[in-house]
DNA sequence: TCCTGAACCAATTTGCAAGTGGTTCAGTGA
DNA sequence: TCACTGAACCACTTGCAAATTGGTTCAGGA
């Protein structure tokens, strides 16, 4: 009679000492398992059996294992990406821009309300420069500093500090083609009228009408980003991209259809 | 004829020197000075008065330094502080009271669109255990499970990473005696009830409802931390102004000009 | 067929050394 | 007396190699 359970004898033999164990250190503040290779000599079978019986251990959640560090009793912790690299492995450029339409239109709200009359001149001397640039590089590096200007006039530090790490992470090396792309074309003096309209509502003060320009400039651009992506390219520029579906999944459970 | 200047010759020396080679390394992309003591050695003055002399043209913005980095020419990067330490330290509590309130109303909002049911079923849960707790503590964790779990809901990896890092800087020990004697008294039974308030409007995915029904929530907890700000306690909850006037005399003399 | 032992790969941590600016101190010379 | 020098030490940063650990593959045995 075959057996369909792929664990075998030492496997369920090894199961049944680590349940054990588990429920031994687990009174006691002990988090960390022994090396595979020792525990598996104290129990007395080989590594792969004991492999075996830890993987069904993490798959019930009694414990986790991480290459370079060991293996751990308890539930893998939430590990909420603070660094910007791995940040920006797992942002899809599509929920960059949502953060982008949260948060901007608010600063240029706040910007408006708040801006001295020098955050203003350097706006609008921004607003010259973004205009005449010839180059691409030209254009990002102006368009940067502006939606950064503005970022800085509307006078609270956090949200600057949240602007910045949005932007680090817009700014990964990843997306550049796309961004490149996505503003090729007729699309930049949109974009030039668009800033000019958010400067001149901050100039005058009129809170709403920058956010409003601000969320209508940023829903083009996103709608430039969203044309590009969709349109692959002659040469294929990246697997993560196009794998990618349309909303980042923090979770498995997010929803599948229905 | 006694000198009023404290640098003298040598550091005056120096200076001439440096400003030459800075002149010379600004066209260059040269940006990192040589080492202190290499640098004494090749103007041929010793390492203190060449330190005086980067003093100045460090205060004149023209180099930056940092232990253990080295010299550089130029003006100091933007430190933008990326880590929490240091942004905790220069927020002001309504800074981040306006930062929620420009994301948490937008996090209610994606959550009414994109919940799971999982998700609604965790809020529900959680609306009714914030309602049971009756201790301060207890309170503190529903509400703060609460909010995060409704971010984690709207699905978007790179606003939840944004949520907490404002809500670790909102839980800075700085400023639980403030939050405590906002939330006390009657305003908590208020709270529950905004907080029943946006569930619902998730549970039932009225967006905008839920938005607005979050807004109106923080305003009110602005509201009242604003309050607790300007009437100050009896007893003075900081330290630093009332400066031990003892201790801190281990660098230099500090001159007590009677 | 399953297990073992061994070997290798990859990620992480740790320890150490070198290099750097920051500081102090005794000595030197005008 | 004053400014400077040289030396020594401290504190911070970087880079690298070794050690540790989980992940994987493979030949051999019961």
């Amino acid at each position: 009679m075959s057996n369909p359970n792929p664990s075998a004898d030492s496997s369920n033999f090894a199961l049944g000492r680590l349940r054990a164990l588990l429920d031994d250190t687990a009174s006691d503040g002990e988090q960390r398992l022994p090396p595979e290779r020792v525990l598996a000599a104290q129990i007395g079978i080989g590594r792969r059996a004991l492999r075996r019986a830890l993987e069904v251990l993490e798959a019930e959640g009694r414990i986790w294992r991480h290459q370079g560090k060991g293996t751990f009793v308890g539930s893998r912790p939430d590990h909420t990406p603070t660094n910007l690299e791995e940040l920006s492995k797992r942002t899809h450029p599509l929920e960059v821009m949502d953060v982008r339409l949260e948060i901007e239109p608010a600063l240029a709200r706040l910007a408006a309300m708040r801006a001295t009359n020098g955050d203003i001149e350097r706006l609008l001397r921004l607003a010259e420069k973004t205009a005449s640039s010839s180059d691409a590089d030209g254009r990002e590096l102006w368009d940067s500093a502006l939606h950064r200007t503005i970022a800085e006039a509307a006078g609270n530090s956090l949200l600057l500090a949240i602007f910045d790490m949005v932007d680090r992470i817009r700014q990964d090396t990843t997306w550049r083609l796309l961004r490149e792309r996505a503003r090729s074309g007729e699309r930049q003096q949109i974009y030039v009228e668009q800033h000019r309209r958010v400067i001149a509502a901050i100039a005058q003060r009129e809170a709403h009408a920058a956010e409003h320009a601000m969320r209508e400039h940023l829903e083009l651009v996103r709608e430039g980003l969203l044309k590009v992506m969709t349109t692959p390219l002659p040469d294929r520029m990246d697997g993560q991209i196009s794998e990618a579906p349309v909303t980042a999944n923090t979770k498995k459970e997010r929803r599948h259809g229905t």
